[in-house]
RNA sequence: GGGGAGAUGACCGAGCGGCUGAAGGUGCUCGUCUUGAAAACGAGUAGGCGCCCGAAAGCGCCUCGUGGGUUCGAAUCCCACUCUCCCCGCCA
């Protein structure tokens, strides 16, 4: 959520910075919080000024009543303005309710310094890492190393649940409980986080505070009968957390990781990725969660993009960093920057890990705030996220890129010390 | 699932339908005292919004779990919902 007065005070650099991510029906629910903000400004003027008059009167009677000295007609020309301003109030809820649904769906702008484009096209690689492996034979895709080794089984996957949803089996199930191991162990050892073990059901207000409502409602699962979603990521519910809180000043920053399962729904994905681990409907994922000051979010995006490469070049997978140009930005988005890393099956670098940062956008939805010293003014934090790593797709490149001409896979070094074993076969 | 109790500020905790946005305490901030600290003493300390584009000052409105209702007027009375705690039953 943008802040109203931003908008009242440069409502055209607004509107220039959503009509640059490219959002559909951004610039309309901007049009429309403006309109409503004046006629809701105008009735709520009219209303504070009857319910002033309202109490100053009031008083007064109460005053006569306990000096035994009431005035019956004034009790009359009140029960009128009670009834004025009953109805006055019902219009002004009304207003405001329509402004505030108008601003959910108004994006975040992008940061200055992000690239202006059009499309995918126009984001820019920052930096490679590592050399792809060259193949004597042409490499298997993940999806046939998992059957030949027995480790993934789809087929059984689309009989007991359907399409993109996948088994692990024997050694598969071992890496794909072995990656986020020792992700967790880095990020918690080294990279100073905290963990969170979230429920992975929330309810409404958590999806909306994080940005997935109500936009974005039909990516993800809904419980029947219930207010409860399935996380599309662990950045709902760790994002929630402070949700309505003021964080005192030596909370910050604060950064969390948190490991769980993601459901989403791939609506409008239908025919991309259809084979392996690339696109499920569920899938594992480590997640990073910082809350921060304001002038702190730049370079704790940075500092997250360094925790995820830090788990790629462990692992020794090669891997490229893009910066996100304002098209690819999401909804909630500021900045935000994706790890790719080599597929040998796709022939090309592939999305591992995304992060981003949302400055104060998330936290005015969630009312997140803090305050610098302990009798300052709150203010919203900026919050930050970013995957390191999507487990599964992980798991589907150390497959790709470790595999030799004997249909073999050999295994980083981490992982080798987590199965107690170097070799798959 | 059945029965009972409760929800007030950063925290604890008062609160006859009307000078109660809220006593008292703790914590925190500043000051006095002290070589320094502690103690003691003094002062301060909720959030949101409008008037107004921002800041300051001022004026006003709203907020005592949430939403309705009664009333000239609700933290206080009534209804519904949510959540927390206790007891019984069931259960991983």
């Amino acid at each position: 959520m943008l802040e109203l007065r931003q908008i009242r005070q440069d409502p055209e650099g607004i509107r220039r910075g959503i009509a640059s991510k490219g959002e559909p029906g951004a610039e309309e629910a901007l049009q429309a919080a403006i309109s409503r903000d004046a006629e809701w400004r105008a009735s709520l003027t009219e209303l504070e000024r009857m319910r002033a008059e309202q109490n100053s009167v009031s008083a007064t009677i109460g005053r006569g009543v306990r000096g035994g000295n009431p005035r019956p007609e004034q009790r009359t020309e009140l029960k009128e303005l009670s009834q004025r301003i009953k109805g006055l109030e019902e219009r002004v809820r009304g207003l405001e309710a329509e402004l505030h649904e108008a601003l959910l769906r108004v994006p975040n702008l992008p940061s200055s310094h992000v690239p202006v484009g059009r499309s995918e096209a126009d984001n820019v690689v920052v930096r490679r890492w590592g050399e792809p492996p060259q193949f004597r034979v042409p490499p298997k895709p993940h999806w046939d190393i998992g059957r030949d080794l027995g480790l993934l089984d789809f087929e059984r996957a689309g009989k007991i649940s359907g399409a993109r949803f996948s088994i692990f089996r024997g050694a598969g199930a071992a890496l794909e409980r072995a990656l986020p191991t020792f992700m967790l162990k880095l990020h918690i050892e080294r990279h100073g986080c905290v963990e969170i073990l979230p429920p992975f059901l929330v309810n409404s207000e958590s999806m909306l505070g994080t940005g997935n409502l109500p936009k974005f409602g039909e990516d993800a699962f809904q419980l029947r009968g219930h207010d409860l979603w399935l996380v599309p990521t662990a950045e709902v519910p760790v994002t929630n957390l402070y949700r309505d809180e003021i964080l005192p000043p030596e909370a910050l920053p604060i950064r969390h990781v948190a490991f769980t399962p993601c459901w989403r729904s791939e609506a409008g994905a239908a025919g991309r990725d259809t084979r392996g681990l690339i696109r499920q409907h569920q899938f594992d994922k480590v997640e990073l969660v910082h809350f921060v000051k304001p002038e702190d979010s730049t370079a704790h995006l940075a500092e997250i993009v360094q925790d995820a490469e830090d788990v790629l070049q462990a692992l020794g997978l090669p891997y490229q960093v893009v910066q996100m140009c304002t098209a690819d930005l999401g909804f909630s988005q500021a900045n935000k920057l994706d790890l790719e890393v080599w597929m040998p099956s796709y022939g090309r670098y592939v999305e591992i890990s995304s992060c981003s940062n949302y400055t104060d956008f998330q936290a005015r939805r969630a009312n997140i705030r803090f305050r610098r010293s302990p009798n300052a003014q709150p203010e919203f934090v900026h919050t930050l996220n970013g995957s390191a790593l999507a487990v599964g797709r992980c798991l589907a490149a150390v497959l790709e890129n470790g595999q030799d001409e004997q249909g073999r896979i050999h295994l980083p070094e981490p992982l080798a010390d987590i199965l107690g074993q170097k070799l798959l076969s």
